[in-house]
RNA sequence: GCGGGCGUGGCGUAAUGGUAGCCGCAACGGACUUAAAAUCCGUUGGGAGAAAUCCCGUGCCGGUUCGAGUCCGGCCGCCCGCACCA
């Protein structure tokens, strides 16, 4: 029969005219249905879509579209994380203005999506550059500064050269800008900060609560937050000549039962005694200088050997009398962690020890193993360091000696306490996240300084505070605070001459509370109530595990904030977590170290050579998509050539949704083929008289394969595992396949007809949330008059999905040696006595012993033999 | 260094402690065709055998179990995250 191919080029425009006409993915609250919110990453409008967003969207749109067809009330939208430095980059190199660049950079990624038929409801987009969107933020940083959650401190920051600002923590990677990989400096600098370390217990503690979030996030929240209980306590000081000072040395310490070890204690050169004393001391100033050139690059500290410079002053060991221990500036005391200060233990902590034979320090051993006696424990070079508490005892401690690590906490704890020189603290590695950026793009920071009345929100009624449109990009530093007169205003609360905040917002502030204002993008107020209550928790999110720290930890937080000014109704904003796995695709160089385009690789001989040149071309490993290593496929080019339903196809196929996926042009190849195969099957069926339902033994199977397909992949769909449900659905298709090739049966039977019938009405069915223009077409074919994306989930009936035969193994002694197919549920004796009587067994059997039979119902017979 | 994950055919992968390798890719053989493409049918973990069938096989070593890819212990390798956090 000669079909025409099917013609993606027709009818993929088609059908999301058809979609759009409908509004078919606008969506209303509605508390008759359940409502299912699913979220994909908003993008980064850069300029073109790349197959990370096709893939990404791909996985969203097919969890949206299935549970659409299970009657949910689906809520699918999409946006733009609009502000940030490469708009500002384009400006600089090509002299485009950012706003432009970046509203043009979003109308063709637009155009791209749609071109995917994602099933988004359009009518709630935006920009996160629309004022309309970040007027909203700005009245919410007000009610943020008025709850205490916002902070102005000058502070040491992170500084990146390169893009002129300044980094939050999280920002910082290897010592490096996540954006421009400029090694950071350290720069003390005015700053605005949102106390997310207000809430570092409670975003810790949470996490347990968040079960349909992967491990993996999870503990590396919890590392990055990094909590850590023990005491902050004070020494006396003294000097040379033993001479007690004014002020004390305050530590923080988690090993407050080692404290008859100690034998030095440090502070960080930028701790303010360091810095006081530098003044009176060239070599402690030298010092510093030699720390801050460091830099905070991970090569260097990892190369860096404990150095440190002694103070000339001490602190007195606060349980024996006549002790005391010198104090350093040390580089590897951070100030920002704890006090700042520290004492050292060399003999069970890895670093003090480096410190102590450098300096040659007393390095005594307080804490040894179980059963070792005291006597002879010594320590040299490596720190004994206790992995369990309880295997441990305490020694040469006076009052502590014999006791576990924790009860000789409790101890020193308790003493400290009594005499008022320390308390229990618990200390977090989280900082507070400094918002502050000194760029232009971004969203400007809703304040006025006024030299009479201080710090002063704009009333909110003055919102937005607009970004000006004239700026100028010939200089390094902030455009907006070279602007001429923008900055220049009255103060809202004297009325005298006041200057703007020119730091804009940290982008990541945006995408903090996206996902709660696509519930009411139009509201009037930053979150309609209802709507927010209505729609949110996001009930499944997905993007890339790179965000695991970043963006999924400042949404918590924001949540929280949001929360606490009455913004929104929940802490959590995401119920549900997936992160997808990275396109990859193998890459080629020449000798010189050029990459090569895939498409220029051509193997000759089984070496590769350069298509055009002919130079020999070695293999680069597949690796992530990147534009420098020319290994790029773009997704245009791809749904150009093959359709976006096969696009689709591939990106869900084979590969495990978390895992990263290798693009080939084999697979794609091999899923455009299949979406032909789909046509003529449908195409054939469509020939085919319809046939009747019914139970009759020559459709049976197949209609138990389609209803047991129909139950398992709406299992696989609702776990997002696609490349099962992809398995199932080439099963289906390969016995639809298998039917249509016994004509003379299926011209015969009008049951057999309505099997085949039946059974690829539910193939396009279970395919559509994956291909979902091809299963439009097909279903029309078919002669359905409605359209699928109207069309509910097939019904997987109970007598077909339930089994009534099965086959059981057999085994001897755990080898299989043959099968038997049998009623379900068939009585021992009955299945034991045809087991016996199988010739295999019975060969297998000769000259044996059986000792035992071990039946497992349905599943397996071993019969355990001996000689 | 600390924390986490993963090792299964030529490749991507599948397998509630119960027949290891579903499905796909690639490859090979065949049908159709003047020919090719497309399509359809078949074979495809290794080894022995004419066949029935048997032996071996999930990174390595050991353990638990009637039975281990799966659970436990110890190695090896790869990947990811954090990293002077007191």
């Amino acid at each position: 029969m000669a079909t025409e191919r099917y013609n993606h080029r027709e009818t993929e425009p088609k059908w999301q005219a058809f979609w759009n006409k409908a509004k078919s993915f606008e969506s209303k609250e509605d508390s008759t249905r359940p409502k299912y919110y699913v979220l994909e990453m908003f993008p980064y409008p850069s300029g073109r879509i790349h197959m990370g967003h096709v893939r990404n969207y791909t996985m969203g749109d097919v969890i949206a579209r299935f549970r659409r067809a299970c009657g949910y009330n689906v809520l699918h939208p999409m946006g733009w994380d609009a502000f940030g430095m490469p708009a500002e980059n384009a400006a600089i190199e090509r002299g485009v203005h950012p706003k432009s660049w970046t509203y043009e950079n979003i109308a063709t990624m637009r155009g791209q999506l749609k071109s995917m038929g994602l099933s988004l409801d359009w009518s709630r987009e935006f920009a996160t550059c629309d004022p309309s969107y970040y007027m909203h933020e700005q009245a919410m940083f007000i009610d943020f500064m008025k709850a205490g959650l916002v902070e102005r401190r000058v502070s040491l920051v992170n500084w990146d050269p390169v893009d002129q600002t300044v980094l939050a923590n999280e920002q910082v990677i290897d010592g490096k800008g996540w954006r421009s990989g400029a090694a950071v400096e350290k720069r003390e600098l005015a700053q605005w900060f949102l106390k997310i370390t207000a809430y570092a217990d409670d975003l810790l503690s949470a996490l347990d609560h968040l079960p349909d979030w992967p491990e993996k996030v999870r503990l590396m929240q919890k590392n990055w937050i990094g909590r850590s209980e023990g005491m902050t306590f004070t020494f006396e000081l003294e000097d040379e000549s033993g001479k007690k000072l004014n002020e004390g040395l305050t530590v923080y310490t988690t090993r407050h039962d080692t404290i008859f070890g100690a034998s030095f204690c440090a502070v960080s050169a930028d701790h303010p005694l360091s810095k006081r004393l530098a003044e009176s001391n060239q070599a402690l100033a030298d010092f510093r200088k030699e720390v801050a050139a460091l830099g905070t690059s991970e090569e260097n500290i990892e190369r860096a050997e404990k150095r440190g410079c002694a103070l000339g002053i001490y602190a007195r060991h606060p349980f024996s009398k006549g002790v005391r221990l010198p104090v350093y500036a040390a580089n590897f005391v951070l100030m920002g962690y704890g006090e700042g200060a520290l004492f050292g233990c060399p003999a069970h902590d890895q670093r003090d020890i480096e410190f102590a034979i450098k300096y040659s320090l007393p390095i005594i051993p307080v804490v040894a193993p179980r059963g070792v006696d005291p006597a002879t424990f010594e320590i040299t070079t490596e720190p004994y360091v206790e992995k369990d508490d309880d295997q441990s005892v305490l020694i040469n401690s006076e009052f502590l000696n014999g006791m576990s690590v924790t009860d000789a906490k409790a101890e020193v704890a308790k003493r400290f306490e009594a005499a008022g020189i320390g308390k229990r603290t618990i200390n977090f590695r989280l900082r507070d996240w400094g918002v502050s950026r000194q760029r232009y793009w971004g969203c400007p920071i809703p304040v006025v300084h006024c030299k009479t009345c201080g710090i002063v929100p704009v009333p909110k009624s003055e919102l937005p505070v607009q970004l000006p449109d004239d700026v100028k990009f010939d200089k390094p530093g902030n455009p907006l605070s070279h602007h001429p007169t923008w900055k220049n205003v009255n103060c809202p609360s004297c009325g005298g001459k006041a200057e703007r905040e020119t730091d804009t917002f940290d982008t990541f502030i945006d995408s903090s509370w996206y996902f709660a204002r696509f519930t009411s993008p139009a509201d009037k107020e930053p979150v309609n109530a209802a709507a927010a209550k209505y729609w949110l928790p996001v009930d499944q999110y997905i993007g890339g595990v790179e965000h695991a720290i970043l963006h999924l930890l400042y949404s918590r937080f924001y949540a929280r904030a949001m929360h606490k000014t009455g913004h929104l109704n929940a802490d959590e904003p995401f119920a549900s977590l997936f992160t997808q796995g990275m396109v990859i695709h193998e890459t080629f160089k020449t000798k010189d170290g050029d990459w090569v385009l895939p498409s220029d690789a051509v193997q000759v001989n089984g070496a590769w050579q350069h298509a055009k040149t002919g130079e020999a071309l070695i293999v680069g490993g597949v690796e992530k998509m990147s534009k420098s290593k020319r290994n790029v496929v773009d997704p245009d080019a791809i749904i150009a050539a093959y359709g976006a339903d096969t696009a689709r196809w591939f990106m869900l196929s084979d590969t495990p949704p978390e895992r990263d996926i290798e693009w080939t042009e084999a697979g794609a190849e091999g899923s455009w083929r299949f979406t032909q195969r789909i046509w003529r099957i449908v195409n054939d069926v469509a020939a085919l008289p319809m046939g009747v339902l019914s139970d009759a033994a020559d459709g049976l199977a197949l209609r138990r394969q389609s209803h047991r397909s129909v139950a398992a992949i709406a299992d696989d769909l609702n776990n997002l595992r696609f490349n099962r449900a992809i398995a199932r659905i080439y099963e289906l298709s390969n016995a639809i396949t298998s039917a249509l090739a016994d004509k003379d049966s299926l011209l015969k039977s009008d049951t057999l007809q309505g099997a085949v019938t039946e059974a690829t009405q539910f193939l396009v069915l279970l395919m559509a949330p994956m291909m979902p223009h091809l299963a439009e077409e097909c279903w029309g074919l078919l002669g359905n008059f409605s359209a699928v994306v109207d069309t509910p989930w097939p019904q997987a009936l109970d007598r077909f999905v339930t089994v009534d035969e099965v086959t059981v193994a057999i085994q001897v002694n755990g080898k299989r040696r043959d099968e038997i197919l049998v009623p379900k549920g068939i009585d021992r004796a009955i299945l034991e006595g045809k087991v016996m009587q199988l010739e295999n067994i019975k060969r297998a059997l000769e000259g044996k012993q059986v000792k035992k039979l071990v039946i497992v119902p349905d599943r397996v017979v071993n019969i355990v033999v001996g000689d």
